[in-house]
Formats: structure tokens, C-alpha cells, sequence
DNA sequence: AGTGAAAAGGCTTTAAC
DNA sequence: GTTAAAGCCTTTTCACT
């Protein structure tokens, strides 16, 4: 097994690269398309026998490589019909404001995806949004309520063109 | 049933709000933690008999607010250590180059997102890349090869607050 | 590492309340 | 919406290669 010493990782205990090949990968590529089929199916994809299969997957969840099972749901059917790209630039830029700032922001349920990000230490911020209304409110009642911030600009999302999935090429 | 036209939607073909109560929402909470709980363990967690909680699901995925089951996986470990957010600007924000560049990004696996916002008509990426020297790969072989770009502007992710998940609230 | 058979258990569906 | 029950199919284990 090939194992390389990482520097950075925040996401993993393991500072090693996995052994992963290619029917790894394509049984994790079965999975992100749809996570309820059968070992039966995943095995005649791959090529591999059913309890091959499993175990494989067994070893992929515990290594961490599979995090969860988890759906897939539509915002807009929810409810949530807009989505709003929002970029902010704090005032301080001190370790004590980052952490304050991006744990206040962990718990609206309306912020998606929140990115600490580096140049100026922006976050970068995708919310879901009812409407524009939703939106207006979102930024007065919760975002701007956060102390520390400098500067914001928001962007509608117009179209969606992809959405987040791991590239297994 | 409560209908209420609604004029955009991009993701569905009914443009009717859909009739979620708690109980759904408290299932589909269940579900995004765990989509392999069983109806037994959902039942217990939203107070509902399995075979009401199954019929719900069913339904549920008839409407599309289910979309899909999937797994979560973790992109260091498949050795997608960073992440990085471009901005991208075109030179011309006719239909047709929108068109083309958006189908050109989609294309490339390792773009994980991939917005078009309002404002100046920019698109938004987020990347995954397993090392700097494969961010810079990616952009010279990649992205830079696709003609229309303006300018566009990188930043590194230092930290992930959040990650995609629709808010329940 | 991969295979195949066999047991244990859950899903799905139907029917009655 | 609920309970109960049946068949079917999966997952999971285990012994073997």
C-alpha cells in the first residue's frame, strides 16, 4: 500500500493517501447516483461479485471515503426557489473575529455553503433563499446582525450548471 | 391542498408548492443524516407508524423532493486535499457564449459547482484539485482553454464552515 | 482478493380497522 | 393514520479458494 505523508488536511485524522483503484471507483461512482441499489446491480456494473462489492464498500466506510448516505432533495420543490452568492470581507481579520464570524454563520439554516477563503479573508457564502423578500430579510435579520463585517456584495444565481459531487476521474 | 402559481422554477416541472408538513420535514431531516435508516428508526425519531412514514417517503419521491439517494464522500480522501472558488468574467454576455461556456464548465469533472450569477455576469466555480500544482494544471489545460474569458480571480479555501445540505426549517 | 451458499432481517405491499 | 402479516429480496456472515 502506498502511503504518502500529506502537510495539510482538515478533514481527515489519516495524513495518508488511500488505496483506492478503479473498481473502488466505480462502485463509489454506482453510489453517488444512487445509493439504494442493490449489491446484485453494483456488482453486475462493476464486474465484480456481490459480497466483492461489499466488502469493498464496507472498507470505504470505515476508511471515511464514504462519509454518509444521504438524499438528494430539490430546494425549489421546498420552498427555497433562489439562491444567492454573498462574498464578505470582515473588519478584523484577527484569528478570535474569524472563528466568531464563521461559527455564527454555521448556524444559520439558510447558509448552504460557507467557505473561509484566502486573498483577503473573505467568506464565501451560498444561501438558499424563498424569494427576494427572503433574501432581504435573511441579510438584515441574520447575516448583517453579525458583528465585524466590512464589506458585502451579493450575487443571484441565474442558472444552476452543477452542483456539488466528488470528480472520481 | 394549497396551489400557489409560481413564476420561476428551473429545477421542477409542477410550479406548485408542494404540501410538506412537520412530519415530512422531520423525515427528510432523518434522511439527509442517514438515508439507510430503516422505517423502524424513522418512525420512532418523527412519532409516525412505519408504514405512514413509508407511504410519506414514496410520496415524497413522487413529488422530486427526493431527487435522488446518494453518498457524501470525502474529496481529501479520494486525494482532492483543496478547494478553489473562481470567478470568471466573459468578454461578450450574448445567450450563445453564455451557452457554450456553461456547457464547456459542466464538462469538466473536477468543477463541483458552477453558478451563473447576476451583476456582470460572471460565473461562479468552485473546484477541487488535488494540490496547487493541479490547480494550476487545471487552469492552463482547462479552464483557459475554453475562449470568452475576460479575467477571472481565484481564492484558495482555507476552511470549510458548511458544505450543501437544504435547509429545513 | 474474490467467490458462493445460507441465515437473518428489512422492505414493500395488501388488507382490515 | 394505524396495526398486522405475508412474500420477496438484501444484506451480512461464514467457509472455501
Amino acid at each position: 500500500m502506498l502511503k504518502t505523508k500529506r502537510s495539510n488536511s482538515d478533514s481527515s485524522e489519516e495524513s495518508f493517501d488511500l488505496a483506492i483503484d478503479a473498481s473502488d471507483r466505480a462502485i463509489l461512482r454506482v453510489l453517488l447516483d444512487d445509493s439504494r441499489k442493490t449489491l446484485q446491480e453494483i456488482s453486475a456494473t462493476v464486474g465484480l461479485s456481490p459480497t466483492t462489492c461489499w466488502s469493498r464498500i464496507r472498507k470505504l466506510q470505515e476508511q471515511g471515503v464514504i462519509r454518509r448516505y444521504t438524499v438528494d432533495l430539490d430546494a425549489a420543490k421546498l420552498g427555497y426557489h433562489d439562491s444567492v452568492i454573498v462574498q464578505v470581507t470582515l473588519e478584523s481579520h484577527s484569528d478570535e473575529t474569524l472563528y466568531r464570524f464563521g461559527k455564527a454563520l454555521a448556524e444559520i439554516p439558510e447558509i448552504q455553503e460557507c467557505y473561509l477563503v484566502s486573498g483577503d479573508y473573505d467568506y464565501y457564502i451560498r444561501i438558499a433563499v424563498r424569494d427576494t423578500r427572503d433574501y432581504e430579510r435573511l441579510l438584515r435579520e441574520k447575516l448583517y446582525k453579525i458583528p465585524g463585517i466590512r464589506h458585502s456584495q451579493s450575487h443571484f444565481v441565474l442558472r444552476v450548471l452543477k452542483e456539488a459531487s466528488v470528480p472520481l476521474a
